[in-house]
DNA sequence: AATCGTTCCTGATAGC
DNA sequence: TGCTATCAGGAACGAT
């Protein structure tokens, strides 16, 4: 699942791609992806609108477009965006022109965006719970959604002190609290998991009975995970590729996440997995007491 | 105000 | 063997 670092890893991909292409057309065999505007008025306003920034805020993608609009791309749990050429006839895809072709279209895509230099962005989602949206620029800069995330834990303004008032008043289970979107931007249920293991804290303790030693342990490996992810290009487990369609390197240093009956790495006890919130944690019973 | 349950999907897997 | 039931999981939203 796209968390921090996967979404990092797209956006750094496209930058290399799409800047100033411009948008010519767009296709899709799921229209509700689109949310808003409709399907055909997105298609469109969509049309002429030049690609002048590709950024990142909390798990989102971001395009800044001509005439002061923004497209905005959740990946949510399995989509992926990819880059390429497309050849409809014979169901194959190149990642760069001068690359490989690749064997088969991938069989999830759902949107097609194509640009005037002939290649396209794709976003291949099996779940289909990927959202994308057309906004003007000012408009999401100003919204109640944009400006209820939490702060971006990668950023200089994320000191320990952001992190002790962000958790304030939170009593819930902390692995829970720090997935919450509204308390810190970015953080999934790998790397959640994974910084938890890190600081050597239980994933069911509650946020406010941290002492501020394991406060700062787990300021620090949050950092920690989401730099590693990003510097590994994020993890494949699942269904993540970047946007040349390639797996990212993250999962080698997976310590918890999806590693149960696994031996701790750091005292040999078997890793746990336990469900609580509607997910699944990953923990090592003796280095993360409750 | 904080927290919990529900919802959107479909491939894989468990159970019979 | 082949069918059906269950599950995963980001995050907005409504209910409590």
């Amino acid at each position: 699942m796209p968390e921090l670092p996967e979404v990092e890893t797209t956006v750094k991909g496209l930058q290399a791609k799409v800047l100033l292409r411009t948008f010519v057309d767009v296709w899709s065999d799921w229209k509700k992806m689109v949310k808003k505007p409709n399907f055909e008025l997105f298609k469109k306003e969509l049309q002429g609108k030049k690609i002048i920034k590709v950024w990142r805020r909390a798990k989102n993608v971001i395009f800044d477009l001509s005439d002061g609009y923004s497209l905005l791309v959740h990946m949510k749990m399995t989509g992926h965006l990819m880059y390429g050429i497309w050849n409809m006839k014979n169901n194959t895809w190149q990642a760069r022109k001068d690359g490989p072709l690749k064997e088969k279209i991938n069989g999830y895509l759902h949107i097609i965006f194509f640009l005037d230099n002939g290649s396209q962005i794709a976003l291949s989602d099996y779940r289909k719970f990927a959202k994308v949206e057309l906004w003007k620029t000012e408009e999401l800069l100003t919204s109640k959604e944009f400006n209820s995330w939490g702060p971006e834990p990668l950023e200089k303004s994320f000191t320990l002190a952001k992190f002790k008032e962000v958790l304030k008043h939170k009593k819930g289970r902390i692995k829970q609290v720090i997935m919450e979107p509204k308390v810190i931007a970015g953080v999934g249920n790998i790397y959640s998991s994974e910084a938890l293991w890190w600081a050597k804290i239980h994933p069911e303790k509650s946020a406010s009975k941290l002492t501020d030693k394991e406060l700062k342990s787990l300021y620090d490996a949050i950092k920690k995970v989401l730099q590693q992810g990003i510097n590994l290009g994020g993890e494949s487990f699942a269904d993540y590729r970047n946007v040349e369609g390639e797996k990212g390197h993250f999962g080698s240093q997976r310590m918890v996440y999806k590693r149960e009956k696994e031996s701790c790495k750091r005292c040999n006890t078997i890793i746990v997995r336990k469900k609580f919130g509607g997910r699944s944690a990953f923990f090592c019973p003796k280095c993360q007491k409750p």
